[in-house]
DNA sequence: GTTTTATTGCCTTAGTTTTCACAATAATTT
DNA sequence: AAATTATTGTGAAAACTAAGGCAATAAAAC
């Protein structure tokens, strides 16, 4: 099992080059077409490839299709993935608008918060009271949960959207979570993005760090 | 100069460990009080520091206040940095109307559009053309841009702002932006994010991979 | 069907980041 | 004021990650 962040996300813009060559009407690429599209070396994509056992064909490439589908499942793509919010402010809601994410196969199906006047029961994507987290994701089977509550309440949202279940969080608040041994947390801090930005700029980084997701 | 991202990350998340650490009361730590607040190890704040020449006294630790000053000197964060969003949908409204980055020395000064019916120009945080850009940052003296605009309007719009004198975009769009040679970008793809945390999670990982930012 | 050519797969080398280990030394104790 | 103790600062070692190089080999050309 591969535990390399940055080789994970290679994995996931391989999948989008790949999208996009499959549109153009590529068939089969070679490690080079890939690289190029990614943005990276064709040496790493073959080391990346190796790693997950995924082969092509000397002297003929990658089929398109089939790299996809192996990526795919690599990713968990190959299912519907569900997921729900917490915390249905600017940025929750933000983010339950956004149409972008069931192309991906990722299906946002509720909303939940602790404020009355958010819930709406019966919309498409119902925004539900906290207390209704547990029974909904137990019985929707849900395993991820974006956290977008205010940093005070972070913590002990957390705690309670883990005991309820959630394996992984991915988290809004400008705090440092400490999930349990089986939760991954993975924190987004707009800040800090914006102050690694500011020091780079202010540097005139001449080479620019590779900053992605 | 320090050209190592994550370097610049963990003294993000140094300076914000340490304003926690001056809330509760103290005034000196040890590199040991900071690693555990920080979630990293103690000869990592050592030599961070040493990359940056901050040094603290044998056997006394550091003093908080005057490590809290040096880290927001080498963070830019000793002056208001001045930002602007362009793309008033979904996310920029988010980002705009969040209050969080004033008290961390960030400031939004206006959000840009192509739809006139999101214009606002008399508004605390005005939103203006997208034809009035490279004006207001000239004279405001911008550098950064938050770039939250669809897709397939991303990299004209980022072509458009780098000539106007932008020098750090952070992009939300889910492409790749391939900016001038001088010019920093930072890209948040957030169903990046997601893939990831479900790959994580269905692998079991029993070894969180440190993920932030 | 043989030769040539291009590309993978992987072994090796190089580079980067983190951890270790300990001498130097400032505060505290005796 | 001497001895002890705890902590820094940093060079060296280890671990991790990426790049380079090339034998193996499948496709294409002849
Ligand atoms: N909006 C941004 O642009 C932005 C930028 C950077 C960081 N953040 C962070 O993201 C998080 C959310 O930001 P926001 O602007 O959307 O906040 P917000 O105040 O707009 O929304 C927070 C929502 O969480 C709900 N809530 C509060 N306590 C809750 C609880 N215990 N259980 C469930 N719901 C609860 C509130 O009712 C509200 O709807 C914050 O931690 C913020 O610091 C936001
Ligand atoms: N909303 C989310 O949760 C989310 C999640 C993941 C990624 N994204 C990405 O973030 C970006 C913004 O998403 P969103 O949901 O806010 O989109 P949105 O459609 O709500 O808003 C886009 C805004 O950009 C404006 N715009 C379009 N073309 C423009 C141009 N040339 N110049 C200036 N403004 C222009 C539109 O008028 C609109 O106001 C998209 O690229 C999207 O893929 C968003």
């Amino acid at each position: 099992m591969v535990m390399n962040r940055k080789c994970i996300i290679r994995l996931s813009r391989y999948k989008n080059a790949l999208k996009r060559l499959k549109s153009l009407g590529f068939v089969k690429v070679f490690s080079g077409n890939l690289a190029d599209a990614a943005g990276v070396t064709s040496s790493q994509v073959r080391k990346d490839f190796s790693l997950f056992g995924i082969t092509g064909n000397r002297r003929g490439g990658y089929r398109v299709d089939e790299l996809i589908e192996r990526i795919s499942l690599i990713l968990g793509k190959n299912e519907l993935q569900k997921v729900v919010i917490v915390g249905m402010g600017n940025i929750g809601k933000a983010l339950m608008r956004y149409r972008g994410f069931e192309a991906g196969g990722i299906k946002v199906l509720a909303g939940f918060d602790i404020d009355p006047a958010k819930y709406n029961k019966l919309a498409e994507i119902p925004i539900l009271p906290l207390e209704d987290f547990r029974e909904f994701v137990q019985s929707q089977g849900v395993k991820i949960a974006i956290l977008a509550v205010p940093d005070v309440s972070a913590h002990h949202v957390s705690e309670v959207i883990i005991s309820a279940g959630i394996k992984g969080i991915l988290n809004f608040a400008p705090i440092q979570l400490r999930g349990a041994d089986d939760v991954v947390v993975s924190s987004i801090n707009l800040e800090v993005e914006l102050e690694n930005l500011i020091y780079f700029v202010n540097a005139g980084a001449k080479t620019e760090p590779e900053i992605e997701a």
